[in-house]
DNA sequence: GCTCTATTTAAACACTGTTTAGAATACGCG
DNA sequence: CGCGTATTCTAAACAGTGTTTAAATAGAGC
């Protein structure tokens, strides 16, 4: 908010590219997408403009590094909610984790699908998002109901996917959802996903 | 592209507001949607940038404007791809139609569900989009499998709009893709959808 | 201590959406 | 027909954006 981190640094930072990502990230959770700019970012870590175009090559360089750190916590996330959330199948668990990810985490879930934000040939990014898609084949792979592993793979993630940004965007609750049936809240519908409700 | 429409029009126009929204629409389907700007839709219209505001309010009212007309053809395509394309069941119907239209207009699709461009008032808008629910809501309406209507209704959509999302920016394909099984089109997802391969 | 390289700044450019004041036209009404 | 009014549109400006350029600064290595 305030550019607590422009004390007295004389020049040099030490290490702004964290410290631009650190405020681009505490912009899109406050303020949304729209508010993470190069340069209110430059502004919160006290320095002009062209800094952080320096090191991140432009705004798509420094969205791609925010939208990376949120494959990398959707990994992380995936497997904790799996140790931890009781489900009734391999399904139900990866919709889930992968619904209460999304609301957890709204504007960056957003970003991380926003092609046209994001560098096509950031290192990182690139790297992070293969890692998830592992992640997400490897926890739907069993082949059921005489589907390929590969289509109940798609047929999960799509599901998952699909519920999450309707979910998010307040489409279903207010659309779809209604007092009958306990279906009040978003959460009441990660909890349905969570028993097999979408399987 | 060029502005064919700026000829010797005296002063007034006669029918801005279909211009613009006309314009709007030819580069969203060109250049995408940061294509389309005020500025830019005036000049195709050959008309100042306040002119398109006085009549629409804001960028944010061209583009309802253009999300709405995407809702209706919406709710017509489904009408028309039921009566026209076989499928085995009314979901597999359902994701059917819905992911044909999302690629058979990308960027309009995309916008559709933008929420941050759009008019949260714009009473087109907001019918449009209502009567798009209740196209879907009645396309996907009975219980099956222990799942009561509604449940099955969002399962349905989620399933069609997650599905549509993901093969419209090409992660499934570069994915999840394989030359075997057939499936290196997105038009071969789109079959196996209508086929039940997914239900 | 001197040079070299990576950082950073300041200023400018070309955009964007929007607001303001005013001009030009069409329309309704006497 | 003529006049006043309301609508439509223009021109100019403001504040904001991403990005580029040239120059200045500071630290690292020799």
């Amino acid at each position: 908010m305030d550019q607590a981190d422009a004390q007295e640094r004389p020049y040099r930072h030490g290490d702004l590219r964290r410290a631009i990502l650190d405020a681009a990230e505490r912009r899109l959770e406050a303020g949304g997408l729209q508010s993470v700019t190069i340069r209110a970012c430059a502004r919160d870590a006290g320095v002009s403009p062209a800094a952080p175009i320096h090191h991140f090559g432009g705004l798509k360089g420094v969205l791609s590094g925010l939208a990376a750190r949120g494959f990398e916590r959707l990994v992380a996330h995936l497997a904790a909610d799996a140790a931890s959330n009781p489900a009734q199948s391999p399904a139900s668990l990866l919709v889930g984790a992968y619904v209460a990810f999304a609301l957890s985490a709204p504007n960056l879930f957003d970003l991380m699908w926003r092609d046209d934000l994001l560098e096509p040939e950031d290192t990182a990014l690139k790297e992070a998002r293969r890692h998830a898609l592992t992640s997400l084949r490897t926890l739907s792979a069993q082949p059921a109901e005489g589907r390929t592993a590969r289509v109940q793979a798609i047929r999960t993630w799509s599901l998952a996917h699909g519920l999450a940004l309707l979910l998010r965007h307040g489409r279903i609750v207010t659309a779809l959802g209604s007092e009958e049936d306990g279906l009040r809240t978003v959460e009441d519908f990660v909890a349905l996903a969570r028993n097999a409700g979408f399987d």
